[in-house]
DNA sequence: GATGAATGAGGGTTCATTCAT
DNA sequence: TATGAATGAACCCTCATTCAT
């Protein structure tokens, strides 16, 4: 399942106005500068709005605001982009494609299991919790209501790959005798819980009550997983 | 610590137009039929106000269907609150407050681990998944990020709360050596995390994939708790 | 023919938000002065809008002078009409819509038409080609093309009701033996021909070269009918 | 009247960026192939230019859209015409400049009326309405009042003479007894009006009710002229 | 000359808020 | 108190025009 999944490219959320599509920003080193500077301008629009839609949510979100981070006319953001539901989602499916590769990579990895989770930890914590990538996460979960097809491409590209991985690698597990139940091949969510509840405390309760995420993750793996340093 | 927050009574978090207090709605029996028909409009305005708030989000809400589902003028809706953010707030405090008790009266029963999980289960499927308290947390997850004050109050009355009456049960679990880990007192965020899971589940992804929430929390409780039902 | 048209109402084209239809505004006098201010700000903004129109056409109108010629804010256009094109459409058929009942009715006088014409040469002279009238016709000749609905409008409830009734009343001519050719009958556009080519000439060419439109009529029909006055 | 105005040569309406006009073309055959593909260019865009402004009307149509439609860049279009204004203008002109010679050789025949009449229908239906020059005398009357220059142009360059044309073979068939009137030498838009509606017509209506161009015209003629067919 | 990316003023539309009735 | 018509600031988007390449 994982497997076929890995093999089909992911079919694109959005089409840019030059034909490029998110998920394959390499075609982009056409030829003249003249492209590059339009990559180069796109670029700074995409990183300007995730930077505006993280802080103000996708309706708070001014397109002037955007084009004024960016350095860009207004007119400029229109030149990439359909209009501002398109910048969200190509913004979101810009950041997550190159993750969908990385993921399923990463999981076919044979380590015992708390090895894993000690990478997993760390990869969290560094490339996810400790990036703008957690404001991409977060947009997806404020937003996603309000954004169906960014949730089903969430859902199909990322979601369902990392689930399928993480699904594989446990059972496994289970049959090498390393793990005891299968609760966790049911629920994959269990694993990813805290990561998410990291993720959402981080922007609502921080200030009040810090988070050390690599402490809690930790603490969620030696629950979860057998032979926990803690025990 | 969990006492001293029982005994403060909880400061409001708006001031209504008419000096009540959502969180004190004992005072609305006032005298005459006006008073009680006013309470009636302030009711239905807040039940409309979460309708539209969970179906759309703040921003995409409007007043007019607001007022337009509470069948009552749009201009009414200022006799009872400042502005559409009071209305959120006040909405969201007032489905808040009756919880808050209720929670730290659950949380003192001095029930084996696993007869609590069991009725955490229920009670959170029951009282909350399937209710439109999910949407009310839901939306302070969405949306808290741009109500601090929301977000604070949230965490200081209920959160705070429900976290200092689960690290006092797991204490007291420990010392009888019913648990050998102290991971959950460091971070009772894990015991709630699959619940957060599921609310932002079931908004996103329910359609693609449904969410068996009552299943997924037995199996966490399994893995998490010591002899969990698959032992 | 023409009769059954009579009977039928006509459908109206638009239709306003406040549910009275352009073609029957005596509804409005509901109850209130609110209803009748109300009413009297939407005749402002029609009046203002037909100004506007004539003078720009439809493209270059701003909804800004609209709102001002009628000393009104520009969201109040919104109360009473759903967009620029409906505001277009509407202003049309209101300025339309009584004149169809007009037109039929003056077709059935049953007089010699040489006395017709003279009456109809008045009728255009004093109460089409001397009125904002001129400028509806103006406006649907110029914007009719970007306007299908506005087309059909005008053709079904306006043209072929004319055209019916002169067809009907110049037949009569015919089996008199008052009226020698059908060539009317035929293409009763030739009778109008003349009007509306005035009504085209004053807006491009009067300036260089004023025409007398009276005279203009009074000639055509001398031309066109027996026993002109010239014979 | 009319002869003064033969003689003097028409005066320009716009001057091209290279110094043509399109009233004459003859100097474009600079002599490099650069001057040829130029030139070629410059058609193209006025061709496309047509096809736009007669299906979208001046406002509404993207220079965009032209500049696709003839192959050209957007920018190209600014080497050839100062802004949109002028291409309209000049696309205008550029179609009426041959008409104007061809339409004075054409009113100096000296043949009876009748014939006159009936090549005049011949080369209204081919010539005319049968082609593009319907849609540009369509602009014409559509956006001229927007456009005093372009109306100005017209009435000098084209209307007047053809007047004056009309007016003096209908004067010479009066003084040699053919005609029995003078109402169409003093005005003579009477004898032009079915041609007037017939394009108006065929652009609002034609869905409706087609129009048979031919037949009216002759219609026309039959009840204007003596002797007419049906007589 | 030719290109087309970039510009930014302009205008239609929405909607929270007010206030006369 | 309740109403809902009126307001006008705010914001998205378009497109004629420019200019560096």
């Amino acid at each position: 399942m994982a497997r076929s999944a890995t093999k089909q490219s992911a079919k694109p959320l959005v089409r840019t106005r030059h034909g490029n599509t998110t998920a394959m920003p390499g075609q982009r080193e056409g030829s003249g500068a003249r492209a590059k500077r339009s990559a180069l301008r796109r670029d700074a629009i995409l990183a300007a709005a995730l930077e505006e839609f993280s802080a103000n949510g996708f309706a708070a979100t001014r397109l002037d605001d955007v084009a004024r981070r960016a350095e860009v006319a207004k007119g400029t953001i229109y030149l990439h982009v359909a209009d501002k539901e398109a910048l969200f989602q190509e913004l979101i499916s810009s950041q997550l494609s190159p993750v969908v590769g990385m993921l399923e990579r990463a999981a076919h990895a044979d380590v015992p299991l708390r090895a894993l989770a000690d990478r997993l930890i760390e990869v969290f914590a560094r490339e996810i919790y400790g990036t703008r990538r957690k404001d991409v996460i977060r947009l997806i979960i404020t937003e996603g209501a309000r954004f169906p097809k960014l949730a089903e491409f969430y859902y199909r590209e990322v979601l369902a790959r990392v689930m399928s991985a993480i699904r594989s690698v446990l059972r496994r597990a289970v049959e090498r005798g390393e793990l005891k139940q299968d609760a966790l091949v049911r629920f994959p969510q269990l694993l990813a819980a805290p990561g998410v509840v990291a993720i959402i405390w981080s922007g609502l309760f921080d200030r009040f009550e810090p988070l050390d995420v690599r402490a809690m993750l930790r603490a969620h793996f030696d629950l979860v997983l057998p032979g926990g340093r803690a025990a």
